[in-house]
DNA sequence: CGTTGGGTTGATCGACCTCAATAAAAGTGG
DNA sequence: CCACTTTTATTGAGGTCGATCAACCCAACG
């Protein structure tokens, strides 16, 4: 094992170029910048006055993530904040007694720890490889306060982030194992069809134990309900995904 | 029946007091000064400069409601927000086929509207008399620009109200009947205790079914685990709410 | 080519739901 | 203030959906 890979088990993160490679674990110098980045329209910096980029640049780490490592761990201290630009991570909390629940999905143009909280009341993994900048928290607290168009888009995302765990009480509190799994793939594709066009064909990158911790059903249950929605033709299983068979059908059982 | 009971039948809303009776119906003039409001420090208007809130007097309708009058409906437009100053009201939704979800309760110092959309995305009720200041959303939105501190005081309640909301998720996703019953007493009794200090005591303003609807079970589920947790001597049940016999047991159930 | 991790399917069980009856409380009108 | 109705809460008996336990399949990989 070579410097660079034992830097990366230890860390679970990986820098985005050869170039970095040596420099301390969290720290790599930055290989893309605010500029040029694709994904600002999405995110919350497209709030930021172009003129400007440079600074949030000089606050940005960018980073990258292996495919399940860890991004922070619920309970330890909430030193940064993160904004990601490719990949999914997934959000959850565990009960002392190990029961998990998968809190949502992040997708690129997400930002975790809108809270600001000075601990993480979450854990966040990394489902495929990922790339996210990287914010120390107290600075980026600052440059909050002192530009309100952006606090105003940042507002927006936690109000957005709000109503979609609402969504998910609805989904949890009142809805069959078949409506669950319907809403989540009704769910998923449209918030990817923000990200990347592709209206039929549903990747599912997460393993069926991560779906079911989210759903709240066991993942036997999800198999189950997966071969269900196959047999009635609402969807075919393809590598890596499901695609939609009979979308309509499906937003009526995802219901709202 | 008299001119002023007939305004409050049509908008479920009444005056505050007889002086203002005779105002056309949404339209109170102020009967309390928010220099003067015990809330203020629970509530977003606490990050306000005190010179500066005759500002907020201006923009502020102080309204009653009565018990189970709605304050507004799912899917309408949104043209208010709230203040809440007295009292409990319930935020729900309901699905086409008349299932219903209750997603929270709030208590004096709670904000409704914090997404500030254009539509209701759930229906908030009054479940006992209660008391709020009105402000038009549009008006309101222009404040927050103009406000960045009262900004970031209404984001940080925002994320609170995510956190609280990933929790449900959680208690929904995870918790058996009887855990999601005392996750909701004491969850409604550490939410109390910041408005009214009272430790062991837990007035239950709402019905059973809005408390089962909140919980993903039927009335019928929580009737019996309410009777079970006096049976265990966890709880007694006394007019108007529950009286807490042994907390730390509950908290082990409520489990974080 | 055995091992390992993930996924599917089957058989059985149990927590909560459903339907139904009763009890208690809260309104309502005389 | 008291009959009467209506609403809300409790309790019981039986049914169901998803959980549990277990076997098996399959692809990846050393």
């Amino acid at each position: 094992m070579d410097e660079r890979s034992e830097l990366v088990s230890i860390c679970g993160a990986e820098p985005l170029s050869l170039e970095t490679a040596l420099a301390p674990c969290p720290q790599f110098s930055a290989a893309t910048k605010c500029e040029t980045c694709r994904l600002r329209a999405l995110s919350f910096c497209g709030a930021i006055d172009p003129g400007e980029l440079d600074v949030l640049d000089a606050l940005s780490t960018p980073m990258a993530f292996k495919g399940r490592s860890m991004l922070f761990e619920q309970g330890a201290d909430a030193d940064a904040v993160y904004n990601i630009t490719a990949g999914v991570a997934m959000l959850s909390k565990v009960l002392p007694d190990l029961r998990r629940q998968v809190i949502g999905f992040a997708l690129p143009g997400d930002f975790l720890g809108l809270a600001l909280n000075q601990k993480n009341v979450f854990s966040v993994e990394a489902v495929t490889p990922l790339e996210a900048c990287r914010f120390q928290r107290e600075a980026f607290s600052d440059f909050l306060d002192a530009r309100p168009p952006t606090m105003r888009r940042l507002y927006s995302k936690a109000s957005y982030e709000l109503t979609l765990a609402q969504d998910q009480i609805v989904v949890l509190g009142r809805n069959s194992a078949e409506e669950r799994l319907a809403s989540f793939l009704i769910g998923f594709r449209n918030r990817w069809m923000r990200v990347n066009g592709n209206r039929l064909y549903v990747a599912l990158p997460m393993r069926r134990q991560d779906m079911a911790d989210f759903l709240g059903l066991r993942l036997e249950t999800v198999s189950r309900v997966m071969s269900r929605l196959v047999r009635q033709k609402l969807i075919a299983i393809v590598p890596d995904g499901v695609r939609l068979l009979d979308v309509a059908r499906l937003e009526e059982l995802a219901a709202h």
